[in-house]
DNA sequence: ATATAATATGACTCAAAGGTCATATGACCC
DNA sequence: GGGTCATATGACCTTTGAGTCATATTATAT
């Protein structure tokens, strides 16, 4: 946790520090990025940094954890209004509100996004093992209660399936930035992209890519 | 590449220093790896090591290659006696050619699933981008090649699945390693658990997780 | 035995990191 | 003005890293 002398900074400052942090991240990963370049960028003294946060780990903690917070303040109002709606429709849009979110805070998004793929990363126990369980949890009960009501295959196992769409998930936004973002600067508007990427992934997810064999696939995404 | 001393040494040295290189590696991670401790752990000077290679990244990169090359060397007599058979035979025999690999060695597949994920590693651009063409092509070609024989929907994009693929692949072997191996110790026998393991992946990949509406799913699996 | 080439060595340099601390500045109240 | 508190500062300390180099050792050849 930052000291509280970080939250009596005025709004701008806070800002800059936390801006300039995250593309510090973002540029270098954790073990490389500096302190003493963090502190320059900003214009503020090594001391002053050290009267706000414990250390880098603190650091990036708070960034995280405001992403996070952040991104539930978004995502939350939007994922209640679908929730009663079948699987596949509340994963597309759980797609779509991620890559979003990602769409919209890209450097945040990918700062996560490094933490979330690299095991190694000194707070991803801390920070990624503390959520998965609850990630875990979700995805379990929701597709236990979706193969209730016969939408999915009974056969499934909850563990692995809950598993694979977690990483399915991070790949998604992955997907994003490299071949969208990366291709084509100006191709449609973002929303259209995002929401071909999602049907795309729900698809996927959805009916895999074996040829139909006989029956016939009626698609209602 | 390393200089042509290193390859000079007695078998043993070099594999003493291989070894514990990739020790290092997997316990520290790239940035945080010490050559003083790689130095130590070997009991050889500081400037032997760079009598050896040029600097760390050097080290990794060989390191790299070689396992590559002794992947290659495991995996394509075996992939050559499904070449014909159809596509997820193949995909299949990939995943439990990969997973058995892995399972032999252990320290190596995590060093190099560590790079493959993090986009900032500094030898991701020189090792994963420039092999990553070479699996995009392949996999593209194999997929073509399957829907004209009427295996595959026609309708898949071939870019996006080859991407899916080589991220699940990627999956197949972090799941082996965190919920298998991470469990309990000893349960079934190795075999028994990858070609589990392989089969869920594939029947993921062939047929999704919804319900099949209608039709019947004939397993050939 | 001597000369030449290959290899081994570890003290050393230089740079950069994280983190500390005594001091300075400024805001606010009496 | 005088006193108190929160905040700001950057020189400084310690540690550690990568990488160098003059020198010592060993092996090979003649």
């Amino acid at each position: 946790m930052p000291k509280e002398t970080f939250f009596n900074l005025a709004e701008a400052k806070r800002k800059l520090i936390e801006d300039v942090a995250v593309d510090e991240f973002v540029t270098y990963g954790y073990d490389k990025a500096s302190i003493n370049r963090i502190v320059k960028s900003c214009n503020i003294a090594k001391g002053s940094f050290y009267q706000y946060f414990e250390d880098k780990k603190d650091l990036l903690k708070h960034l995280l954890t405001k992403m996070a917070q952040d991104k539930a303040k978004y995502v939350s109002p939007h994922l209640l209004k679908v929730k009663d709606a079948d699987f596949f429709t509340i994963l597309r849009e759980m797609y779509i509100l991620g890559l979003k979110f990602s769409a919209d805070n890209p450097r945040v998004a990918q700062m996560a996004n490094q933490v979330l793929k690299s095991k190694h990363h000194p707070v991803y126990q801390e920070i990624v093992n503390a959520n998965m369980e609850a990630v875990y949890t979700y995805l379990s009960n929701l597709l236990k209660h979706s193969i209730a009501k016969g939408e999915l295959r009974p056969d499934i196992d909850l563990r692995f399936v809950s598993y694979i769409i977690s990483a399915i998930n991070l790949a998604t936004v992955e997907y994003y930035f490299d071949i969208v973002k990366g291709k084509e600067v100006n191709m449609g508007s973002f929303d259209e992209d995002i929401i071909d990427i999602a049907n795309m992934f729900v698809d996927f997810i959805k009916k895999g890519i074996a040829k139909p064999t006989g029956g016939n696939d009626n698609d209602q995404g």
